[in-house]
DNA sequence: GCGCTCGATAGTTTGCGGCGATGATCGACA
DNA sequence: TGTCGATCATCGCCGCAAACTATCGAGCGC
């Protein structure tokens, strides 16, 4: 029962028989049956059926919430007595934002020190690929910003505050200053981040604000990219503080302060409103917390 | 999957593989294998065995909930698609006490006429045993006391306030009062409910508040015993108020009310804590909010 | 020590689940 | 309009797993 259910939510996802088959390891013929049999069980139709998959009826859309939570918890259950077995074993996976990559380090090494036997895989993702990977159980757990652009149902741990310096070259206006407003900035040649990241939307946001617009010279969806421009002096950059740091930036670049105003957004650990969590996720929670009070204690 | 677990919650209740393989309508070594496969899928022993059933180990118990959980997810799921289709329909079983049965068609008969498909199955018990059905799923909703004693893991739906009433022959004492004290019944040859009774404990509650005791000359567990003894004349008793109304004692019974203090208790309906309702359940609850709202107007 | 209760085990049969092959339907395109 | 390709349903077959009956063995009470 519980493996046709998983049948229909990988048919949901992948919106196409064949490939939601092979997803679950089966024959199409197979996953058709269970798909068939969910609904003679159900005495409802649940996908709309042309000659190709046209999506789910509205029943579907209802089941398909019961089988994701039905399915998460049977995982859920099975994690943990894994849990009790061995100690806490398993792969954590995480989906970040690129700016808060370097962070990861800092939640993964103490949680690797308790749990020796947890790995963990970690994605650079953009905000809004983090939530949909949330969504669909593809990731389990996220960083991301908490409080720009709406997050929808999750649950979420705050971690530390973004501040934006200018990153920038002895030589380059402003590198002398101690700090800058956002209004200066946009003279400069900057390399940023691409717009489908919102650390991009929020620095232009931030620029439209003061009154200013800026068309970077260069974009990419990569920080080593960004990072490496930076550093041959020719490129200037906006980077949260903390990220700065991580890199270690040594002369002659500079990192000024931007102000006016001196803005800062909240990044945090998100993770699916499923309660209980499974092990896992709860430790990680918990580390997140932890961490969360050692940002605050070194502020 | 699920019907495994269906094993385990049947043997977590009846204690017993032979009997727990009975209710699941399966022989005794198909639930044994069951319970085994369950075991070796989840990697942990989940029941203690000596040469018989000697409890749950405490993974078990942590299993347990889980498959409460899933399995009650997935009747739930059925009976949304079963609303779905035929609207509502299917049989609630509801578990009341005995004071408030009279109430319950207050409750069904405004139900059945937006729901005709719905039946149904009403039980008298105590309030200990209302909880306890409720707890094992062996009802959909319960109507109990909600303050006086503790409920545990419930949701409430607040429904009419007890108020007590000496129920009396004309000619017997304090027939001709229009109210009559806790202390002064004591005197009276009472017929009251039996002791694992909520509402005999609140009288007797009430009546040791008086600084009284009483010892009644006639105790049952059914109200009709109860009724029937109050016609002959001969006996008294205490009723709350809805309940002598239901009744409509004609004369010369009277029905005097009870002071010092005018105690009352809150009774409502109950069901299992879980998010979301079955569509009958949650019917349910609705129509009691309303039937709330019918006696806080006519009050 | 005997018998009884309860759960585990063995052996057999049934049925469901999965696969490969094939059919039906629809859209795209010449 | 005819053909092709893509997509999902259907069919027949096979193998394994699950369920049943029958039996065994371990505790426990008398």
């Amino acid at each position: 029962m519980i493996d046709k259910l998983e049948f229909f939510i990988a048919l949901a996802k992948e919106e196409h028989f064949g490939r939601a088959a092979e997803v679950c390891g089966v024959t199409q013929p197979t996953l058709s049956a269970g798909i068939k049999q969910l609904e003679e069980q159900l005495g409802v139709m649940l996908v709309l059926r042309g000659s190709r998959f046209q999506g789910l009826t509205p029943e579907g859309m209802q089941v398909l919430g019961w089988a994701r939570r039905i399915v998460g918890d049977s995982r859920t259950m099975r994690e943990e007595m894994r849990a009790a077995r061995h100690g806490l074993s398993g792969r954590i996976r995480i989906a970040a934002i690129p700016t808060a990559l370097a962070m990861v380090a800092r939640l993964t090494t103490p949680f690797r020190e308790k749990h020796p036997g947890v790995t963990f895989s970690v994605l650079s993702r953009t905000s809004i690929e983090v939530l949909s990977l949330l969504g669909n159980f593809d990731v389990d757990a996220g960083i991301t910003y908490l409080d720009n652009e709406p997050l929808g149902r999750v649950i979420s741990v705050p971690l530390y505050d973004e501040r934006y310096q200018l990153i920038t070259a002895v030589g380059n206006p402003y590198s002398d200053r101690d700090k800058v407003t956002w209004a200066e900035i946009s003279q400069l040649p900057l390399c940023l981040l691409t717009p489908d990241m919102q650390n991009r939307r929020i620095i232009d946001q931030h620029l439209a604000e003061a009154g200013v617009q800026v068309r970077p010279t260069l974009e990419s969806n990569s920080m080593i990219v960004l990072f490496s421009h930076i550093r041959t002096g020719k490129w200037s950059s906006i980077m949260p503080l903390n990220l700065a740091e991580t890199f270690g930036f040594s002369e002659p670049i500079r990192a000024i302060p931007i102000v006016e105003p001196d803005a800062s957004h909240t990044v945090g650990l998100v993770a699916a409103p499923r309660e209980p969590h499974t092990p896992l996720v709860q430790a990680l929670l918990d580390e997140a917390m932890a961490l969360a009070d050692d940002f605050r204690a070194h502020r």
